[in-house]
RNA sequence: CGGAGCGUAGCGCAGCCUGGUAGCGCACUUCACUGGGGGUGAAGGGGUCGUGGGUUCAAAUCCCGCCGCUCCGACCA
């Protein structure tokens, strides 16, 4: 992409509202724009994580055995007066009227859709396991939205559901998201670490939240200071293994919210090896067994044919869009954003020194043909600007590496190389940076 | 929803207390110079001061209502 073409609005001055690390690099990259309180548009570099982050969610609910599909953001009140939840859900549900005064709500997550899905298809348990998924915009009437995309009221999430004939097999199926879960964040280079958490509105008793550690975060949280070091799990699972000695394996260290936290329960580290801090709660999974598919009668017929039992559910979200702002928290420097590759807008920022000399934009569009042509995700600034403009905007909008096409490097058939992450920079041969960048995203 | 604050040019802000020609920096436009880390010089353009009402000869400025946004608290993926 040229970057004269693209449209990029970096600022160089911070919006006064945007309080915390994540929200202003976001703003001052050019990623988002607030359309009111707790609403974003995403402009093109955001809107690109964004779907990086949602694509690597996908691949692995797939990879766990989820299943995709898409439900409306827009549901009727009928399904969560069966629930209950209507009269439950509070304020922070947003209530709509249609023409024909019908009541009608923006979604706010969906349990009383996917279980009315499910029972008007599903009649016996030799239909089961089904664990479905969607990524779909939700809308939480906040009281305070605030961080941006971090707590905002319209946001991303991907949320799963299963559907098992007992407990046990409920509890394969939380199994599998736990592990998937876990692999999701590994893979956007995020350390998120699965703590015992409060089941909250959603009910039920088998609950963990995945926090990734940062000061700036809204959850308190208590762990054992051996997460400080552990690496999150990136090996191949095999998903039809039993996963129970995976999950028991990484729920071995203690790790609890504040509302679960209990300083003399059971399991809890001594003092000294506890560690007492706040972090961003970027997953949430949930075993609630018959909690809705009682009231709202999703039931199967057991084995023989007699007699009819309520499934046993879990849920299981990802704040897709709130990882973005997790992902920048969790990495950035004093210049900007350092995206871990798998999420980065681009991989290859491409600046010409000189737009007024030919021979270097001769090889800078060269080299930007190459690149594309091999598949490298390139942000080409083609403008005429200085140099410290166009390198303050490479390192705020924190592209992995960084090619610079110069007079003297043309002069002398090189081009430097420059790591973001470690700003660490080498003169190249001009004729082997394709190679050498191509390689670099595919692991050669 | 309780408490606090802010709305003046695209962004960051001053002016308000003490009413009297709407300002600064950045950004933007044009030209020249310049060119390896947020340029230099010159000349320009852009604001019914959130909104409605009131006070006054006169309101960005004082008073009242409303709207929007932000922060602290309680609540939450």
């Amino acid at each position: 992409m040229r970057r004269s073409r693209f449209f990029l609005p970096t600022l160089k001055e911070t919006p006064a509202e945007a309080q915390i690390v994540s929200h202003r690099l976001m703003l001052r990259a050019g990623m988002i724009q607030q359309a009111s309180a707790g609403i974003y548009s995403w402009l093109p570099l955001g809107h690109r994580v964004l779907r990086k982050v949602e694509q690597i969610v996908r691949e692995e609910q797939d990879r766990a055995g989820a299943v995709e599909m898409l439900m409306p953001t827009i549901q009727s009140a009928d399904l969560w007066r069966e629930s209950g939840r209507y009269d439950d859900y509070g304020l922070e549900m947003l209530r709509i009227t249609d023409r024909h005064e019908r009541d009608m709500l923006f979604g706010p997550t969906n349990e009383e859709l996917i279980v009315d899905i499910f029972r008007n298809h599903v009649r016996s348990y030799r239909e089961l396991p089904k664990l479905l998924y969607h990524i779909q915009w939700k809308f939480r009437d906040e009281v305070r939205p605030r961080f941006g995309v971090m707590r905002g009221r319209e946001f991303l999430m991907k949320d799963a559901y299963s559907f098992d004939a007992d407990y046990a097999g409920a509890r394969r199926s939380y199994n599998r998201m736990f592990v998937s879960y876990l692999k999701t964040f590994a893979r956007m280079g995020l350390r998120a670490i699965p703590m015992e958490a409060d089941t909250g509105p959603i009910g039920g008793d088998l609950s963990h939240e995945f926090i990734i550690l940062a000061e700036t975060g809204e959850s308190e949280v208590f762990c054992h200071r051996g997460w400080l070091e552990v690496d999150v799990l990136g090996e191949t699972v095999d998903y039809e293994a039993d996963l129970q000695p995976l999950v028991d394996n990484w729920t071995r260290l203690y790790a609890a919210t504040d509302e679960k936290h209990d300083p003399n329960g059971e399991g809890v580290p001594p003092e000294a090896e506890l560690v007492h801090t706040r972090g961003v709660e970027v997953g949430h999974i949930f075993y609630f067994g018959t909690k809705y598919s009682k009231p709202m009668n999703a039931v199967v017929t057991g084995a023989g044919g007699v007699g009819e039992t309520p499934v046993e559910m879990g849920s299981y979200g990802i704040g897709v869009s709130r990882l973005v702002g997790a992902i920048i928290e969790a990495s950035h420097d004093g210049k900007g954003i350092v995206w871990p590759e798998p999420v980065a807008p681009f991989g290859v920022g491409l600046v010409n020194l000189r737009t007024n000399d030919e021979a270097c934009v001769a090889a800078s569009d060269a080299l930007y043909a190459q690149l594309e042509e091999a598949g490298v995700e390139v942000l080409y600034d083609d403008r005429d600007e200085r140099a410290g403009v166009k390198f303050a905007d490479m390192e705020l909008i924190g592209l992995p590496w960084q090619v610079v096409v110069g007079p003297r490097g043309v002069q002398a058939g090189t081009i430097e190389l420059k790591s973001r992450r470690t700003g660490e920079a080498e003169e190249i041969p001009a004729a082997d940076a394709v190679k050498r960048l191509s390689n670099l995203f595919t692991g050669g």
